[in-house]
DNA sequence: ACCTGGCACTCGATGCTACCGAGTGCCAGC
DNA sequence: GCTGGCACTCGGTAGCATCGAGTGCCAGGT
């Protein structure tokens, strides 16, 4: 499709052009290895690639740059591997060594790794909760009418919900005795246990008007809190995106896309859909992100697809890295979130 | 200190420089309220309020911009206190009786809600575990070798960590059946109930080695989980600094700032432990932060102080509005923790 | 003592012109 | 089919005149 050459010329573009922001001339890239002819051959082939949508020219008379085509080809064909730094590796290995505690934190910090490996903007949606199933559920009383439902789930993902009896059926209203409390817990845990978060049972009935009053709410908790998408998402590095444009424009637009949860998890979600690693430009399927390009990657929890990680940045972007940076987290984070 | 009149021009000014972040000069002033002397007099006071350093010039012959000492005294002395815009007071209504569920996500809103009620940057630090007590310890298993201490704080906080028994003493290696598992949360149970989440006591053993073994291990991951600043920090419209500011720079330098979850938790308390509202460039003592301004205000959960709720934005803020917002959420807020 | 109209002055912003140079497209020749 | 050469383009920068918002100051009025 195209010749060595030219792609040996539309790499040197690339590969400038990622590194200086400028646009590159033909006496840039015949200093590039793999390109053993003069200036005018190379001016004659970019004029080519221009033609063929690889290229293209901010104006008369300056130099090239390449096209979300350009780009396509260059990650498509042209990236070599590329394995990560040396530190960097270093850096991921020990952030997986020490990494514990909670998985919220655990996937902040995630987040905030890919951005600091790859200078871009790291993100990081959580694990679905569909597949887990119920590990325990307990009700915990924190005050007269106000107690805590805790859940947890057998990914190792904890749900709380608060209930409040004052705003419950009249039963419970006037509060409820520690023997409810862990009648019912004991009624939920043998109920509950082992079934599919995102399809609970109806519960039988105890007999006991009060405690079936209190598991019926916590129940209920469970029930409405799944709907509204638990899909969390996690933005590290944020910053980053106001250091990699130079207009202010596009940074306000960028960070207005990475502020909304929702898109953020559509965004990577239909990405991975279209069986991409690489989404530039306008194949990210959204407008304010026409100068950038996304890198994602999913990721497993017990075997299990869980969730996606992903990297922001620039369309011009070091890809060859940014790549081995998401694929490493991606396949460490799998086996921590596996092997435990 | 200021004469009326004196203070009437500044008031002007720095309103009119809020609003159009364009040096102001005489002939504007003379239209604001309270000001019924001719350009020339506003001139001659404008000197002299530019020589006591409470305005200055950005280049001879432009018009005046107020000093931090002239927001300083706006603040303290011309905003007239200001209440929501009708609307705003009715979203955070809404907002707080809508809010539900976990903790951290509310939270997390909140400072979502704080950035749209003002345009600038929302930030919620959360409720330090000092002084709360725990409620319920359990453990739950979630596969062979692999648990979860979940701990229920009295606040309604919900910790979790992950415990890895194939690292642990020998004594666990081979893993740990169910009765033992209950055995252990019964004692922990038993044990830290009440008890003050950064001072756990001493357990007493049981006398079954593999019990004590995982209750030590349960009680170790929630002894060295405390230290590291579980100071949660929740940030909310950061793409509303891209917005704020013409200055890129400025835009990369507050966005580094708050993604440091460490120093924006410093900076709110320091702010607040010198007893301030608002402090205003230099006075947040965080250089890079020299032409931002910030609002903060306490929270209490159960009548005791949580946790600081806070508002980044330009030097030239809405103060009024800003205090205003700021102070209702506080206000709203803690009710919501205190009453459930 | 204080305010005011008037006036000369300053200086950033704007627009124009000239110029430079990186880079191009094309052509004739090897 | 590649190359050296050359005319051409056009963004960026520098110099210069102009404009106008805004100032400081002063002399005169209340």
């Amino acid at each position: 499709m195209l010749d060595e050459r030219k792609a040996a010329i539309l790499r040197a573009v690339v590969e400038e052009y990622i590194d200086t922001a400028q646009p590159v001339g033909s006496a840039h890239v015949v200093r590039a290895p793999g390109v053993h002819v003069s200036s005018a051959t190379v001016r004659n082939d970019m004029a080519t690639l221009e033609q063929e949508g690889y290229l293209r020219q901010p104006h008369t008379s300056a130099g090239r740059i390449p096209t979300e085509k350009g780009y396509r080809f260059f990650v498509d064909n042209l990236g070599q591997p590329a394995a990560l730094r040396g530190s960097d590796a270093h850096q991921v290995r020990s952030f997986f060594e020490q990494a514990h505690g909670e998985l919220e934190q655990m996937l902040q910090d995630t987040s905030r790794l890919l951005g600091d490996l790859t200078s871009y903007a790291g993100v990081v949606v959580g694990p679905a909760p569909t597949e887990a199933t119920l590990r325990s559920v307990q009700i915990v009383s924190l005050g007269p009418s106000s107690m805590l439902v805790v859940a947890v789930l057998s990914n190792g993902a904890v749900e709380k919900h608060q209930l409040d009896l004052a705003e419950a059926g009249a039963a419970l209203a006037d509060g409820v005795g520690e023997e409810r409390v862990a009648a019912a817990t004991a009624h939920l845990a043998a109920q509950l246990s082992g079934s599919v978060r995102t399809n609970l049972p109806p519960l039988p009935v105890t007999g006991d008007t009060a405690t079936d009053a209190l598991c019926e709410l916590a129940v209920a908790s469970l029930r409405s809190a799944h709907g509204e998408g638990p899909d969390q998402v996690f933005v590290g590095g944020t910053a980053k995106i106001a250091r990699a444009f130079d207009a202010l424009e596009t940074v306000r637009e960028v960070l207005g896309i990475l502020e909304e949860q929702y898109v953020v998890v559509t965004l990577l979600r239909d990405v991975l859909d279209r069986g991409l690693q690489v989404a530039i430009g306008t194949e990210t399927g959204m407008a304010p992100l026409a100068e950038c390009a996304l890198i994602v990657a999913p990721y497993q929890a017990e075997g299990e697809p869980a969730g996606t990680i992903g990297v922001l940045g620039p369309a011009r972007m070091d890809y060859p890295q940014a790549m081995a940076a998401v694929a490493v987290v991606g396949r460490r984070l799998s086996q921590r979130l596996t092997d435990g």
